[in-house]
DNA sequence: GCAAGGTC
C-alpha cells in the first residue's frame, strides 16, 4: 500500500514525517523550493505496512472568481450576486503545488489529509482531494482519510495517524458559503463605490467594501464621533484627607468617597454641609481589613494578545508584530504564531522548553530557578479558547539573538518572558482596606504591600508595586483627624481616539477577521485612506491613534443613513450574523443553500437601496468636506 | 483595480 499524506504547511509535513518515519526519512525536492516530499515507511492499523509520502501545500491552493465576461465594467454590478463562479489557482506557485499533489496521488492508493483541524483546514483538505483525484479516480470524499491533531507531541501524532476519520463536508460547505458571499458582496459594492466616487467626485483610487473592512472602519468612526459629540460635564465630590491623631505631620492620606461623582452641585453641597455640621474635625474608622491578594500570571499567548502587547510595549503595528513573529517561526525559534489557543495541552513537556532558555544571560537564571526550585514552577493557567489546530505561542529553541535585528530580538524576548511568566506562580501581596465614616458619608482607602514578585521577576512589561504612601495604622472605632474636607469639582474628559490594541480587541470580541487576518484588515483601511494613523502625546506616553479620514467618515455616515433593517454595513452585526450562520452549517442546523439565500438576499437588498440613492453617499462626503473647510 | 481566508 502507498499512502499520500498532505499537510497545510511545510513545517507540519516535516515534523509529522520525522515522527512517523522514526528518523528514517528520505527527502525529495519539488518544483517549489520550500515544499519537500518526505518518503518513509509506517504501519497503519487501517492499511498495514505502507510506503508513505508526506508533503504539504501552503494554505489554500485555489480561489474563486467570476468568468471573463463578468469583469469590471463588463456587466451590471448587481448581476455579480447571481453570476456563475469559477475556481482558479491562487497565485503562481499554486499550479506547481497542485501538480505535485496530482502526481504523487497518481502513484498512491490512499490520500490522508493532515491540514489544521479548523474550518479552513477542512476546506483546504477538500482542495487537496480535488487535485489528488485528477489522476486517481479512486480518491473521493468517502475514501479520503483525515488525521485529527492539534499539536506535534509524538504520541498524539501517532494516535492521529492510526485513528483517521473522513473530511467534514459540513465545514467544507461553510467555507464555500463564506467565500462566495465575500466575493459577491465585496466585488459588487467595491465596483459601485469606486465608480461612483470617481465619476461624481473625481476621487482617485479604489473605494472598497469588504465584510471585515467596513466594521473595522466603523469602530474607528464610532469612537471619533463620541469624541466629537463629547460635552464636558462638571461634577462634584467630597475630597477628604485624614491622618492618625498621634501623627504630627501636616499631610494626610486622601480617601475615596463611596458615592464617587455627583453631577448635581446642590445635592453635593447639602451633603457636605450636613457632614460639616455633624463633625468638622474628625472621622471614624469603621473597619480595617488586611487580606492576601495576588496579581495573576498571564495566560498562554495567543496571536491577538501578542499583537496587543507588542503595540503597547514596543509601539509595533499588528502587521509588523505578525511579520516579525512569522520570521521567528520560519527560523525555528518560536512555535506557529497564528493561534487562538490559550491553554497548553496537558501532555506538553513545558519543562523541556524552559531548559533551553537556561543559557540566556538575561533570563537564563530565572529559567533555571523554575526548574530547580519546586516552589517556583506551576502548570500554566488554562484559558477558555482552543482553536484545535495550534498550541499557544511559545519559544522552541534558544537564540542569543545574534542573527536577529533589534525588533526581532524584542519580540523573541517578549515571547520567551511571557512563556516563562505563565509557567510561574502569581505575584502575591497584602492589601489593607480601611473604611471610614464622616457624618453620614462612607469613605475608603487601601494600601498594597507586595510580598513575592514571582512571575513579575521575569515579566518585566508589567509592574505591580507596593503603595508609595503608607496608609495609617488605625483600628476600628478609632477617631482620625481630618486634614482637609472640601467639596471639590472636576470635569468629565473626552474619550481618547482609538488605539490599535483597542481596535484589535474590538475586532476580536466581535468576530471580525481571524488571528491571521485582523492585522491585514487594519492595514487595508489605512491603504484605502479610510483612516490614518497619527502620533498622540509625547515621550513615554506617545501612542499611535486611528482617526477616520473625510472619506472614511463619510462612508460610515452615509451607510448609516441607508437603513438596512438597522443593520448598517459599518456595524459588526452582519459579520457576526454570518459567523453564526456558518456555525449553523457546521452543526448541521442549516445548509449552504439556505445561508447563501438568506444572507445573499439581504446584501442584494442593501445593494439595491444603495445604488438607488447614490446621492446619500456623495452628499455625505461633500457635507464632511464642507464642515471641515 | 474588487473580498477574506490560508501561508512563504
Amino acid at each position: 500500500m502507498k499512502v499520500l499524506c498532505v499537510a497545510e504547511k511545510p513545517a507540519i509535513a516535516k515534523a509529522v514525517a520525522f515522527i512517523l518515519g522514526g528518523g528514517r526519512v528520505s527527502t525529495r525536492e519539488t518544483k517549489v523550493g520550500w515544499i519537500k516530499n518526505y518518503d518513509f515507511d509506517f504501519d497503519f492499523p487501517q492499511f498495514g505496512s505502507c510506503q508513505v509520502t508526506m508533503t504539504a501545500v501552503t494554505g489554500h491552493i485555489t480561489t474563486i472568481d467570476f468568468p471573463e465576461n463578468y469583469g469590471w465594467g463588463k456587466c451590471d454590478n448587481a448581476s455579480l450576486f447571481t453570476a456563475p463562479l469559477l475556481t482558479k489557482y491562487n497565485g503562481k506557485n499554486s499550479t506547481n503545488i497542485a501538480k505535485n499533489i496530482t502526481d504523487e496521488a497518481a502513484r498512491s492508493n490512499v490520500l490522508m489529509i493532515w491540514t489544521d483541524c479548523d474550518r479552513e483546514g477542512e476546506f483546504i483538505g477538500y482542495e487537496i482531494m480535488e487535485q489528488a483525484r485528477k489522476r486517481n479516480p479512486n480518491i473521493g470524499l468517502d475514501t479520503t482519510h483525515r488525521a485529527h491533531f492539534s499539536h506535534l507531541e509524538r504520541s498524539h501524532v501517532i494516535h492521529a495517524a492510526c485513528n483517521t476519520t473522513r473530511l467534514d463536508s459540513k465545514a467544507i460547505d461553510a467555507v464555500m458559503t463564506r467565500m462566495e458571499l465575500d466575493l459577491r458582496t465585496g466585488s459588487s459594492f467595491t465596483r459601485f463605490l469606486t465608480d461612483l466616487f470617481r465619476k461624481s467626485l473625481k476621487l482617485d483610487g479604489v473605494v472598497s467594501y469588504g465584510g471585515c473592512q467596513f466594521p473595522t472602519l466603523g469602530f474607528v468612526v464610532d469612537r471619533y464621533k463620541r469624541i466629537k459629540s463629547f460635552k464636558p460635564e462638571e461634577f462634584w465630590y467630597l475630597n477628604l484627607s485624614i491622618k492618625k491623631k498621634s501623627d504630627r505631620s501636616k499631610t494626610g492620606t486622601s480617601v475615596t468617597w463611596s458615592r464617587g461623582h455627583l453631577f448635581d452641585r446642590l445635592a453635593g453641597l447639602s451633603i457636605y454641609q450636613r457632614c460639616l455640621e455633624m463633625d468638622a474635625e474628625e472621622a471614624t474608622v469603621v473597619s480595617v481589613e488586611t487580606k492576601p491578594t495576588s496579581n495573576w500570571a498571564p495566560l498562554p499567548l495567543t496571536t491577538v494578545e501578542m499583537q496587543k502587547d507588542c503595540a503597547r510595549i514596543f509601539k509595533f503595528s499588528a502587521k509588523q508584530t505578525l511579520a516579525i513573529a512569522e520570521k521567528l517561526y520560519n527560523s525555528g525559534f518560536i512555535s506557529y504564531p497564528r493561534t487562538e489557543t490559550d491553554r497548553f495541552p496537558r501532555k506538553m513537556e513545558l519543562k523541556k522548553l524552559i531548559e533551553k532558555q537556561q543559557q540566556s544571560s538575561s533570563w537564563g537564571q530565572y529559567a533555571s530557578s523554575l526548574l530547580n526550585d519546586p516552589t517556583k514552577y506551576r502548570q500554566p493557567r488554562e484559558g477558555s479558547h482552543d482553536d484545535k489546530a495550534h498550541p499557544p505561542i511559545h519559544p522552541v529553541i534558544f537564540t542569543s539573538g545574534d542573527s536577529l535585528n533589534m525588533n526581532e530580538r524584542k519580540v523573541y524576548e517578549y515571547i520567551v518572558r511571557r512563556f516563562l511568566a505563565c509557567c510561574s506562580k502569581d505575584a502575591t501581596g497584602l492589601r489593607t482596606s480601611i473604611k471610614l465614616k464622616w457624618g453620614t458619608e462612607s469613605f475608603s482607602t487601601s494600601g498594597l504591600v507586595v510580598k513575592e514578585l514571582n512571575y513579575l521577576e521575569v515579566y518585566i512589561y508589567n509592574s505591580w508595586e507596593s503603595s508609595k504612601t503608607k496608609i495609617p495604622e488605625v483600628n476600628p472605632g478609632e477617631k482620625v483627624t481630618l486634614t482637609s474636607a472640601q467639596l471639590s469639582s472636576g470635569k468629565t474628559s473626552a474619550p481618547s481616539p482609538l488605539t490599535e490594541p483597542e481596535l484589535i480587541a474590538l475586532m476580536d470580541v466581535n468576530g471580525i477577521g481571524t488571528d491571521a487576518t485582523i492585522a491585514e484588515h487594519i492595514e487595508k483601511i489605512i491603504e484605502r485612506s479610510y483612516v490614518t494613523k497619527e502620533d498622540q502625546g509625547r515621550g513615554k506616553s506617545k501612542t499611535k491613534v486611528l482617526i477616520p479620514t473625510e472619506l472614511g467618515y463619510a462612508l460610515a455616515e452615509g451607510f448609516g443613513q441607508i437603513g438596512f433593517d438597522s443593520m448598517s454595513l459599518t456595524k459588526p452585526f452582519l459579520r457576526k450574523n454570518l459567523e453564526v450562520k456558518l456555525k449553523a452549517i457546521c452543526d448541521g442546523e442549516s445548509s449552504k443553500e439556505q445561508v447563501l439565500h438568506e444572507i445573499g438576499s439581504m446584501y442584494r437588498e442593501a445593494y439595491a437601496l444603495t445604488s438607488r440613492s447614490p446621492r446619500i453617499l456623495t452628499e455625505s462626503y461633500q457635507k464632511v468636506l464642507a464642515s471641515n473647510a
